[in-house]
DNA sequence: TCGCGACTTCAGGTT
DNA sequence: GAAGTCGCGA
């Protein structure tokens, strides 16, 4: 923060806050007055006081936010025992310690958004509903919906049944119910679940309730707009007697509306507790006036929101500027050359520059023309490490291990690798296994006993259910080692080959880095290793957990969703795609609700306010929209902001990179190239998975970027000029690459790590 | 039972 | 542009 470095000064409202010892306590906080840091002083000065640490909960939303805060702490003041943590892990911990209450075992899974998403076909099977028709990811929204309103099973179907409803809540209204059924026996939970079941817990168990609104005295949850009504509950349940609760939060940075978060919960805090101090932290420390002036102006075309004053000492500053393009590829380039241009002529560094969107779709040509021009970026993608095939496979098998019940995990894991078990002899298993009330596990053991079972099927389902009893943490010593036996016992890595293929090699690395991890869990829980642990740490990592925040490097330039984007702060910051149908969104647009029109416009404003000196917003005459290059409007919101408008093709005129040529529909860059890169930098880069508390405390490191010049496309040396490559050898580090200077007639070799090379588009 | 290619349909943000 | 579905041939 800008402030914390040097600085030390509190202002009279931060004082206060700081100071603020026992009751309830509201602090709203604009952006950029230095909320974090009152927060984390405040800690300090309450153990200064005599509270104990263990007494003390900070909760935030992200694993970013916790880690944050805790780094900070440990600088304040002797801060072991005292917990940061997120909602959803804070939960997990809750359950696991009284999962019997609530019907699970303690070592119950906790399903991602893909296993959700097969749960829900496979739900919609059984019911012969067609999946096609049904969208599952609709269906899974609107029980997530639900949930987030603390709507169970039970009472959707009974709230239908009360009401006149459409066809498809019928439906949700047959499945939410199955859907359950189908957790509760696969000993599993969803997010939203985390979130419902601790509500239950604490509401329908006093003396549970009453022990850990005992045990956390203090309690402090950031964000406060952003929760919605289960985490509101929860909050209220861990502060009824004991009432030393302080949120902080900004309504006008509300902008989680849609996964069910009450801007209201903050606009109603001081009726909630009548005796709360209210304190607003209205100075900025973050912004020039400029930008500043340029976001008030915005929110305060909100009608439903409490006004606040936001003032700053800071300097004047540079006009927030509109930078036009003619379509979006010239866009992205542009950008990337003028981010180029700030960093080589010293007046920035990588880390100084970040570029917002409303989409994620957008990053894909910011992220080539980054790569076109060198630009070193990181992008908030680092679980994508856990999406891949590879990894999620493996993960099932350690999840079946685990929580043997666990149906998701054993349709993953069953048939792959291949073992001659096919679609129908699943069908066979599950159905048979369901009417007797078996795991598949169980059921498995018995194939020989399932009608129409095929021979061959029944003695490979039993062969792979021997094999998965066979398997403990126990056993093995540690979740590396077992990981390692899985992968030894099913022949897992048999079918790649490294020198075959760079696909082959990727797979391999993947499950070279899967086992790493758990080796890293290993060493840092020491004797306190558990199978559910490690499991749960990969299940709540968020893509925001990948990204380094580092001061000191030259680091990289980060692209993000503005969603993301959300505490943060950058001295440049360029937001892009200011149109109609981007931001503001489509989907509010074509619906005529003004709150939702409104959560746009703080969207809007978080990303502006994230911006320290510079700030750009850009629009495209055409961009390039489901595969389609379509002609553009300006947002609305556009009208609302003072600014000044810049030819963007004009951004880095009369300076000497000429990469750029103005018809780049052919990529020098296939797609292929770009999973290659985001591969290796996350390989290289991704902070090992651990929990949220040592997350992110790798150390920085700056990534070169592996650049790909395939065999034919035209490069540029800034002394022999123009040229074509005619051959390539080595690998990694020590990959070469020959090139013949046509204008020159010489040809010459290059280690591609090392040489001045520019692929350039045709 | 499995892999491949052709086809359709769909695309908001996150724990 | 990508992911999922379907039907075919081996």
């Amino acid at each position: 923060m800008s402030q914390a470095g040097t600085a030390i000064q509190l202002t009279p409202a931060q004082q206060e806050a700081v100071e603020h010892f026992s009751g309830p306590m509201l602090v709203l906080a604009g952006p950029g007055s230095g909320k974090t840091r009152v927060v984390t002083q405040r800690i300090a000065r309450l153990i200064e006081k005599g509270v104990r640490p263990w007494n003390i909960l900070a909760i935030t939303f992200t694993n970013k936010a916790a880690s944050e805060m805790s780094d900070r702490l440990k600088n304040l003041s002797e801060s072991r025992n005292l917990w940061v943590s997120t909602f959803h892990r804070f939960c997990a911990h809750v359950l696991r310690q009284r999962s019997d209450v609530i019907g699970l075992q303690q070592n119950f899974t906790i399903l991602d958004t893909a296993d959700q998403k097969q749960a829900i076909k496979h739900v919609l099977h059984e019911l012969d509903f067609d999946a096609a028709h049904y969208p599952p990811n609709k269906i899974l929204a609107c029980i997530s919906n639900a949930k987030n309103d603390l709507c169970t099973a039970d009472a959707f179907v009974k709230q239908f049944e009360e009401s006149v409803a459409d066809h498809f809540t019928a439906v949700v209204a047959r499945v939410y119910p199955a859907y359950q059924k189908f957790l509760l026996e696969s000993n599993a939970v969803d997010f939203d679940d985390l979130l419902l079941h601790t509500v239950h817990l604490f509401e329908q168990h006093e003396e549970i309730r009453a022990s850990y609104d005992d045990r956390y005295q203090y309690v402090l949850v950031d964000e406060y707009q952003d929760t919605n009504e289960a985490q509101y509950r929860i909050v209220r349940a861990l502060a009824q007697n004991s009432r030393n609760l302080s949120v902080t939060g900004d309504p006008d940075q509300s902008i989680y509306g849609w996964r069910g978060a009450k801007i209201a919960n903050i606009l109603r805090f001081e009726q909630d507790y009548p005796e709360t101090k209210v304190i607003k932290l209205e100075q900025n420390f973050r912004s020039t006036k400029m930008i500043l002036a340029a976001a008030d102006s915005l929110i305060s075309n909100n009608t439903y929101r409490k006004a606040k004053e936001l003032t700053t000492d800071n300097p004047e500053g540079e006009p927030v500027e509109l930078l036009r393009f003619p379509d979006s590829p010239n866009e992205a380039d542009s950008i990337a050359r003028h981010i180029r241009q700030m960093v080589d002529s010293g007046k920035r560094k990588w880390s100084d520059i970040a570029i917002f969107y409303r989409v994620n779709s957008l990053s894909r040509l910011l992220e080539l023309a980054m790569v076109r021009h060198r630009v070193p970026y990181q992008i908030a993608a680092g679980v994508a490490f856990y999406q891949r095939a590879e990894v999620r496979l493996l993960l099932a098998y350690l999840d079946l291990i685990n929580n043997p019940q666990n149906r998701s995990a054993f349709l993953r894991a069953v048939n792959k690798p291949l073992r001659g078990i096919g679609k129908t002899s699943q069908q066979r298993l599950t159905n048979w296994a369901e009417s007797n009330g078996l795991s598949y596990i169980e059921a498995a053991l018995q194939a020989d006993k399932i009608p129409k079972m095929p021979k061959r099927a029944g003695i490979s389902l039993k062969m792979f259910a021997k094999m998965m009893q066979d398997f403990s943490l126990a056993d093995s010593g540690s979740v590396a080692q077992l990981l390692r036996d899985v992968i030894d016992k099913t022949g897992f890595t048999r079918q790649w080959d490294a020198t075959k293929s760079e696909q082959d090699a990727q797979h391999l690395a993947n499950v070279e880095e899967l086992v790493a991890a758990a080796q890293h869990y290993d060493e840092m829980m020491e004797d306190e290793t558990t199978l559910e642990g490690f499991l749960e740490t990969t299940s709540l990592v968020s893509d925001l957990d990948s990204l380094e925040n580092e001061t000191d490097s030259k680091g990289k330039v980060t692209l993000m969703t503005l969603h993301a984007a959300k505490g943060l702060e950058f001295p440049v910051v360029y937001i892009v795609g200011l149109e109609q149908n981007l931001l503001p969104h489509e989907r509010v647009l074509q619906e005529v609700s003004l709150r939702d029109y409104e959560e746009e416009r703080r969207l809007l404003f978080v990303g502006m306010t994230r911006a320290e000196e510079q700030l750009y917003l850009t629009v495209s005459d055409y961009r390039e929209m489901h595969g389609r290059s379509m002609p553009t409007i300006l947002s609305d919101f556009l009208s609302e902001i003072d600014l000044v408008q810049t030819d963007g093709t004009t951004l880095t005129q009369g300076l000497p990179d000429t990469a750029y040529s103005s018809t780049l529909k052919e990529d020098v860059i296939s797609e292929d190239d770009l999973q290659a890169v985001r591969q290796a930098i996350s390989r290289k880069d991704r902070p090992q998975l651990t929990t949220a508390a040592s997350l992110l405390k790798g150390k920085p490191k700056t990534a070169e970027l592996p650049f790909n010049f395939p065999i034919g496309s035209s490069v540029r040396h800034p002394r022999y000029g123009l040229g074509t490559v005619t051959n390539a050898g080595g690998f990694g580090h020590r990959r070469t690459i020959t090139v013949d200077f046509d204008e020159q007639n010489r040809t010459e070799t290059f280690i591609v790590s090392k040489c001045p090379l520019q692929l350039v588009g045709r």
